[in-house]
DNA sequence: ACATAATGTTAGATATATTTAACATTAAGT
DNA sequence: ACTTAATGTTAAATATATCTAACATTATGT
């Protein structure tokens, strides 16, 4: 199972955006509010197409809505 | 099956980065040849993990790697 | 106290990503 | 002509993401 590489900032940014409701953001980018929670809780590792949505509802770059923890491993 | 909404230049970056080979680009990032094809093709939507690990071997920005297509439904 | 909305959580089903293994094709080197 | 390395491709198996449905908890409003 192993945890993830990087965490998210999800939880922030639906409440910057005026209190979003995870059942509100599933809605938009097509999920459900059960997945939703599951990524924002960081419990596997979405599509990179269901991070891409999440980040465009936002108007951010992925990079900075999903943020990889130096440290693990790979590259540089 | 739908299209996916995003294209990417690994091909691209494996030659820049002196021809390096769909295995070698599997073996850094802990998936099989095969995987880097099926990615590499457009064939389906990577997991963000695999996604992130593939940009940072290259040293690039995972959106300059996975380039959304701007007509794609969702956001603006 | 009661209702409602948002979230947490879980089990079981389904869809999709990824693996393994095998075989075909193409290009490069000898 | 013969190898070898890289890639394309495919079928079947396994792992993981996502869905559906249900129930619990917490906070808010009446």
């Amino acid at each position: 199972m192993a945890k993830l590489p990087f965490t998210n900032d999800i939880r922030t940014l639906r409440f910057l955006a005026g209190e979003m409701t995870q059942a509100e953001l599933g809605e938009k980018i097509g999920v459900t509010r059960q997945t939703i929670a599951a990524i924002e809780q960081g419990k596997y590792s979405p599509s990179l197409e269901a991070a891409f949505r999440i980040a465009h509802i936002f108007g951010k770059p992925l990079e900075e809505v999903f943020l990889w923890d130096t440290e693990s491993g790979d590259a540089d």
